[in-house]
DNA sequence: CCCTATTGACCACACTTGTAGTCATCGATA
DNA sequence: TATCGATGACTACAAGTGTGGTCAATAGGG
């Protein structure tokens, strides 16, 4: 079960990850300035997500609170690690090589690989 | 122009940058296995990619020859930018750390990896 | 207690994508 | 030379996606 997320619904789960357990008039909200969708459109993502498996509703009176099923960690690994396989025949290093070359990293970026890495090789 | 690539579609640029200037026959062959299409399939997302402006064509006789026109390492640059923006903030570390995390990176990645980060700190 | 605004259910519709068929043409082959 | 097979142009069509409308029920304000 792949729990293909598209783009649009993907803002929604983004906003869900950051505030879970809210209804449908406060996602549109969260929504306001980013997106510019109807509240009609958020409705209908949530019940796409919903239909798929990817968000949760509890009743709460006569509106529904969403809950997300996956955590946000989870999405994050399966579309880096879907992109790695799809572009970079699954090796990590040519990615970073690649967002290095292409945007730069950041002195902090930079830090942060080298602490990484220190701990990866034990 | 954002040049929107599909998954199918991709698998044909693959086969182009690694042989391009090539024809359909070919392209059909050399996706023999990979991808169980008919040769109808293969036109059709040749004809798109010629429409979107990703491929060029070049006569020859009564049938066409094939080029990229974006680079595999351009396209590989978005598509790293635009999952590194839409998932992570539009920071590097953090994607790493998650591919580390997930799927653990190979003796050969962290020396390049530290390879790269040397070189990047001039 | 009645009306209105909100909410979810269902519906709509154009565009994209995957997958492939039909048709006319043109060059090779018998 | 008449035909056949390959090739590109055009067409098809279902599923998915973005975007939003209609409608009935219902809860809360006056």
């Amino acid at each position: 079960m792949s729990l293909q997320i598209t783009p649009a619904e993907l803002e929604i789960m983004k906003v869900l990850w950051k505030q879970p357990g809210i209804g449908a008039a406060e996602i549109v909200d969260a929504l306001e300035g980013e997106q510019d969708w109807s509240p009609r459109t958020v409705k209908t993502l949530l019940s796409r997500l919903v239909e798929k498996g990817a968000l949760k509703t509890e009743a709460d009176g006569r509106r529904y609170l969403y809950q997300p099923t996956v955590d946000e960690q989870a999405y994050q690994n399966k579309e880096a690690g879907r992109l790695v396989d799809k572009l970079f025949g699954g090796r990590a290093a040519p990615l970073v090589a690649q967002l290095a070359d292409a945007r730069g990293l950041s002195d902090e970026d930079i830090e942060e690989l080298e602490a990484l890495l220190g701990r990866l090789k034990q």
